[in-house]
DNA sequence: GCAACTGTATCTGTTGTATAATACAGTTGA
DNA sequence: TCAACTGTATTATACAACAGATACAGTTGC
């Protein structure tokens, strides 16, 4: 079963972005592989407080991509190969290297203080 | 005046937002200085393509944050003392920071491997 | 069979974002 | 003075994102 324990929801961002997100990273991190149980609508409806529609609506964009199968009356479970898990490990990586970079150059950091500051905010 | 030249709208995260991004991080750079003027309401507008509206919302935003100052009828202009620029910096800095570090660390990543992705993917 | 769970579908309501069309008032400079 | 700019304010409209309430339908296990 997906673990939600250390989920910490981050306003602006909506709720079910941030759940594509945190299994995203599970699987990325390989915490969360193929065939693992995914909590049902309702129970992580209840888990986070939020509305069963709004689990849905993420767990649907991670179906979309193939990350995970759900049939009607049934539990859901992940669906990951091994290319797959990987792929979206790379995206992942991928997207927060481009998107730090991106910032901290428009603010005139060199690579060597880049690489400073993350080490410095790394505790 | 301020340089929106190299501006690039990405797609889903506000207008308004990315300009105030946009100018805070000419702020952090120094590129963006104290005395420096702004384009009008108007001006700008015309040059992104989009509503004065839009424009003013984001202004409003630098206002009440002191980094700029508007008077009916007249142009407006950058208001900022140094420590007020440096922190401006320094925030930028640690919210970049403190991203890109939860997200790598919740993908497994060690410093080592988070400071060899930065390097790797700076070009 | 049936209770208790599961996923699915539809409708409603609020909020944020952006646009549009004006109108008014203050300043600046020729 | 006065035209041409500035900022400011109001109202209306449209649309999409987000989330909630509710009902319906399929499965599983006893």
């Amino acid at each position: 079963m997906i673990s939600f324990e250390h989920f910490t929801p981050e306003e602006g961002i909506p709720i079910y972005l941030q759940i594509v997100r945190h299994i995203k990273r599970g699987v990325a991190a390989g915490t969360v592989v193929h065939g693992d149980e995914v909590p049902s609508r309702r129970v992580l409806s209840a888990l986070l407080g939020v509305n069963p529609n709004t689990i849905q609506k993420a767990y649907v964009l991670l179906e979309e991509e193939g990350l995970m199968a759900s049939h009607a009356g049934a539990k859901s479970y992940m669906t990951l190969t091994d290319g797959r898990a990987a792929a979206v490990r790379e995206e992942l990586l991928r997207n927060d290297a481009r998107a730090v970079i991106d910032s901290l150059r428009q603010m005139g950091l060199s690579k060597n203080e880049a690489l400073s500051l993350i080490e410095a905010y790394w505790e």
